[in-house]
DNA sequence: ACGGCCACTTA
DNA sequence: GTAAGTGGCCGTC
């Protein structure tokens, strides 16, 4: 673009630069929600936008003649990295994803721009702000006018003798005596203050303790940032002087991430930006889609165009696509589907009439046609061409949403490579992209040739990468986690996302299984094609890359249509079960923090695990012979029922407690019992079972685990195993690594930092009872918790009446034992067995303790009450956990479900803390520039990897963090105690 | 090859 | 008495 250029502006010309990203968050915000009433499409930011831009083409920006605009555009973000991230990766770090209801809003806010033939720019790694800069400064040039509309103060910066700036929203206009108002210098040093103050909205940094006001000032007595950077040695004030010189460099980089960059190359040149008429039919098609009657009228009123004959458009948004009820509904007559969900979703027997759609009602309207629909896996595409893949990308950011889904060679996401992945914009409509496939023929050295027409690996990604990563369209899977952790591997971030097992783990935990196999008859009554349909199992299985690139498009993209299915049917009951902030703070949240906490993996010592394996063998093998010399003949020891056979049979012990299945049982307990009666051979079972399990379990099965690549072994965290909110772990589990015995200690000591690094345990005290405490609302636990008491000793002291000092350790041992109970809903019968006492006595206690703490007694029956009634209980951040067979007439049963309703409601508000301080940490150690990272969760404790010369200052950030999870959404009416230590290894951090 | 059972590890 | 996962044995397919 030059002044030579045939389309350059003239002195008469007016360009008009919408700051369009800014317009549809403060649209959002400012605005009362608004849903399309056919299907509850999020349309609020929308309507907003639209009234703004058609106001905008009327009204122009002045009452005056002549100041219409020639030129005219909406300039959006294009995605959320740019140039500054490089600069400095926290920029506009610490943003909250967008609100989930106004990410489908941002395809058609763009949709709408064209709908007004409005030009609609936004170009990839700048921001909408840069490119209005580049525009504005062009124009100005060119000697037109320009006038931005925004309200964003950064844009200030670019305000001139022929630059304006208008807030539309708030009818307010800036010049440069706004400016001056605003930031307490002009147009042209406003980049000089922002430097110095920073920007808590952007994540700009600044100078700790400079404000707008002293930067001005100081701007103003120096003249620019690097004379005043350059002279801080004469600055006054000590703390000031010394934040100055010790920050310049970051006032520096927050210089550069504030300054506009306004020479971008920009795609379209500012000449074509021209008004063009609008375009009637378009723009009132557009509009009745979205259901905006006034505006509509309006429209086809100055227009022309015919209100009553022109067809909505046709929006291919099937996320919220009503379905059509054609014959729906004598076929459901039949639908022997029901069973407790039906019974569970009391409006499913009432749709509402349309216009009166609420959430439960959209729910039940979802369920019920994802029930009645069905899945053809003969009718998806194989798409084999960079176009046809180019063209689903469009598709996808035309719905503003598609389901996802990877395929690859390996369960384990640390080594598996990526084979396909397949796409779904609309229920049915899906393809599966083969990018890895080899022939099965050229197996005789197992590497067959790939498979011809695949687009390459490499092509793929590009094409996919922009719209994967673009916050304009949602990404949708099963799991996404899995599908993350492969897709970092090949450079792809994959945001915004919804994930359909934690919509099913939020709203329906402890109903059963959230796998896709299982969500898939449970919602859709359809069966998925099994994997080992495709792939076999056992010995034979092969990889994904050997299936016939056929059989691997009905099984791949049937996988992503029934995720997006499953999608329309869980996503709305985010909003009829009240659930959505559960999900949005404390289930999606994890998913990139476990992702990356699983990519990191711990470090083990191999070496020193070889050589305990050693050990525990010979160990074995000395008791192995002392057995059977005790036993009088050789037999297996691993095997209960040959030692059942000895110990009860043989040997004519007695035999104390029966197994499930009527057989003697030979577990530790009943083993001890028999050698507190004297008998040699109980006790060296056990000791050799203790011995087998750290050996078999941890010494031998750990080394298998390490990752041939990074050297360190990488579990697998699972966010929907257990129905009260707490993580599991699995391939390896490390939540169950040794740490009673010494032995045992031995394995945890092989868990160690890496070179130059420590490894931080950090561990809450007491949080269940902490939390137990908050929710029965126990005035003597709370005190004692506040006062940093021993809280069993005090539960002794309460109980027994002695005195807390030197008091018996049995005496505390008991109450300890009880205090554990009663978080595991006590009985009288689990009692007894814990402390070896009778039923009776066992009673007695818990009948003393209800005395001391009658509010303990009431939380329980509360619960029970509760659980009976609703069929779930709540955590103290609305989590819930469904029992829904505690209403059986079986007596152990109903007995079992109500303890475990009594636990969930406290296990699961520890998890909900531990989780909403994971989610915090990574950011709080950032902005700190700590490079502390988070490798390990087990339920109440954190490690952590630090360089060794931080660890002086994490500790306490992570203490801080974990001890206030809870703000600001809620106040604990008891303290959390954090305890933290480094060490070389985790036996001795811990 | 798979699954149930038992035993043992953790919070 | 709550919540998990894993390994060995052993019967069944």
């Amino acid at each position: 673009m030059s002044i030579q250029d045939s389309s350059a502006l003239t002195a008469d010309d007016h360009l008009i630069l919408v700051d369009g990203s800014t317009f549809i968050f403060r649209a959002y915000h400012a605005l009362p929600p608004l849903t399309r009433k056919s299907d509850g499409l999020p349309v609020g930011a929308v309507s907003g936008f639209c009234n703004m831009l058609w106001k905008l083409l009327q009204e122009g920006l002045s009452p005056e003649p002549g100041d219409e605009p020639t030129h005219f555009a909406v300039i959006f973000d294009h995605s959320a990295q740019t140039f500054r991230n490089e600069i400095y990766p926290d920029y506009k770090a610490q943003r909250p994803d967008p609100p989930e209801d106004l990410v489908p809003q941002f395809g058609l806010i763009r949709q709408a721009t064209r709908a007004f033939s409005v030009h609609c720019i936004e170009q990839e790694g700048f921001e909408a702000d840069d490119l209005i800069a580049t525009y504005a400064r062009q124009a100005a040039a060119q000697g037109a006018r320009v006038t931005i509309v925004s309200g964003d103060k950064d844009l200030m910066q670019l305000i001139g003798p022929k630059v304006g700036m208008i807030d539309t929203m708030k009818n307010k206009t800036f010049g440069e005596a706004e400016v001056f108002e605003k930031f307490g210098v002009g147009p042209d040093k406003v980049i000089e203050v922002q430097a110095l103050a920073g920007d808590s909205v952007d994540n700009v940094p600044g100078v700790p303790g400079i404000g707008i006001k002293t930067a001005a000032q100081l701007i103003e007595e120096f003249g620019d940032l690097e004379t005043l950077l350059e002279k801080a040695e004469t600055i006054k004030q000590k703390k000031r002087r010394e934040n100055l010189i010790e920050f310049a460099e970051q006032a520096r980089i927050s210089k550069q991430l504030v300054t506009l960059k306004d020479d971008v190359p920009v795609e379209v040149p500012v000449g074509n930006l021209l008004v063009s008429e609008i375009d009637g039919p378009k723009a009132v098609g557009f509009l009745k889609a979205m259901s905006f009657t006034t505006l509509t009228k309006r429209v086809a009123e100055t227009t022309g165009a015919d209100l009553v004959n022109i067809e909505a458009d046709e929006f291919d948004i099937p996320g919220w696509d009503v379905p059509d009820h054609k014959g729906r509904l004598a076929e459901r007559a039949g639908g022997g589907t029901g069973g407790s969900e039906a019974a569970m979703t009391p409006g499913a027997d009432t749709p509402a009439p349309d216009g009166m759609m609420t959430p439960q009602s959209l729910a039940d309207a979802r369920a019920e046609s994802a029930r009645n629909s069905t899945i053809d896996t003969s009718a998806y595409e194989t798409v084999m061409s960079a176009d046809r893949l180019k063209e689903w990308v469009a598709d996808a950011y035309e719905t503003g949403f598609v389901a996802f889904d990877t395929e690859t060679t390996s369960l384990d996401a640390m080594q598996a490579e990526l084979v396909g992945l397949s796409l779904a914009t609309a229920p049915g409509k899906a393809c599966y992209v083969p990018l890895a496939h080899v022939d099965g023929e050229g197996d005789l050295l197992g590497g067959g040739a790939l498979v011809e027409g695949q687009i390459s690996l490499k092509n793929a990604i590009e094409i996919l990468k922009p719209m994967l990563e673009d916050p304009a369209v949602l990404k949708i899977a099963q799991n996404l986690k899995y599908d993350w952790l492969v897709m970092t591997r090949y450079g792809v971030d994959i945001t915004p996302f919804d994930d359909t097992m934690l919509l099913s783990y939020t709203v329906d935990a402890g109903k059963g299984g959230n796998g896709m196999d299982e969500l898939s008859e449970r919602w859709l009554g359809h069966k998925p094609i099994p994997f080992k349909d495709i792939c076999g199992s056992g010995k034979s299985m092969i990889t994904f890359d050997k299936v016939a690139i056929d059989k691997a498009t009905a099984y791949a993209a049937e996988d992503a249509d029934v995720t997006l299915r499953l999608w329309q049917v869980l996503k709305p009951r985010l909003a009829s079960d009240r659930m959505a902030t559960v999900y949005e703070t404390l289930e999606r949240p994890m998913v990139p923090v476990l992702a990356r906490m699983e990519q990191r993996g711990i470090s083990v010592d191999r070496q020193m695990l070889s050589r305990l394996s050693g050990d525990f063998a010979q160990g074995m093998a000395g008791l192995e012979a002392e057995i059977h010399e005790l036993a009088g003949e050789n037999f297996n020891i691993g095997s209960p029922k040959q030692l059942g056979d000895i110990l009860f049979g043989k040997m004519g012990l007695p035999g104390g407690k029966k197994t499930k299945t009527g057989a003697w049982s030979t577990s530790a307990s009943v083993l001890e019992d028999l050698a507190a009666e004297g008998h040699a051979l109980p006790s060296k079972i056990v000791e050799w079972r203790q011995l087998s399990k750290l050996k078999s379990t941890y010494s031998d099965a750990l080394p298998g685990f390490i990752n041939p690549e990074t050297k360190r072994v990488h579990t697998s965290y699972s966010l929907a195993a257990t129905t009260t909110g707490r993580l599991s772990s699995s391939e390896p589990n490390l939540q169950n690594i040794p740490v009673r015995t010494a032995a045992g200690r031995k394995i945890r000591k092989a868990f160690v930092a890496a070179p130059g690094h420590k490894l931080i345990s950090a561990d809450y005290s007491q949080i269940e009872l902490r939390v137990l405490a908050h929710m029965a609302d126990i005035p003597q636990l709370k005190k004692a918790f506040e006062d940093g008491l021993d809280i069993h000793a005090m539960t002794a002291s309460e109980m027994f009446g002695t005195p807390i000092e030197g008091m018996d350790p049995m005496v505390r041992r008991q109450a300890k034992a009880i205090n554990f109970g009663i978080i595991y809903g006590i009985s009288a019968f689990g009692l007894a067995n814990q402390l070896g006492i009778s039923r009776g006595e066992a009673g007695d206690y818990i009948k003393t303790y209800f005395e001391r703490f009658p509010g303990i007694r009431d939380y329980m029956e509360a619960t029970k009450k509760q659980v009976h009634a609703n069929g779930y209980v709540t955590t103290i951040f609305g989590r819930k956990a469904h029992y829904p067979d505690v209403n059986t007439k079986n007596p152990n049963m109903r007995s079992f479900y109500e303890r475990a309703a009594i636990n969930a409601p406290i296990q699961g508000s520890a998890s909900d803390i531990l989780r909403r301080a994971m989610v915090r940490m990574e950011d709080r150690l950032t902005a700190l520039r700590l490079d502390a990272q988070m490798l390990l969760q087990v339920h109440d404790e954190l490690i952590f990897e630090v360089p060794e010369a931080q660890v002086e200052d994490t500790i306490p950030l992570i203490r801080q963090v974990m001890e206030t999870a809870c703000d600001p959404a809620l106040k604990l009416s008891v303290p959390l105690q954090v305890d933290a230590r480094a060490a070389d290894n985790w036996d001795e951090a811990h």
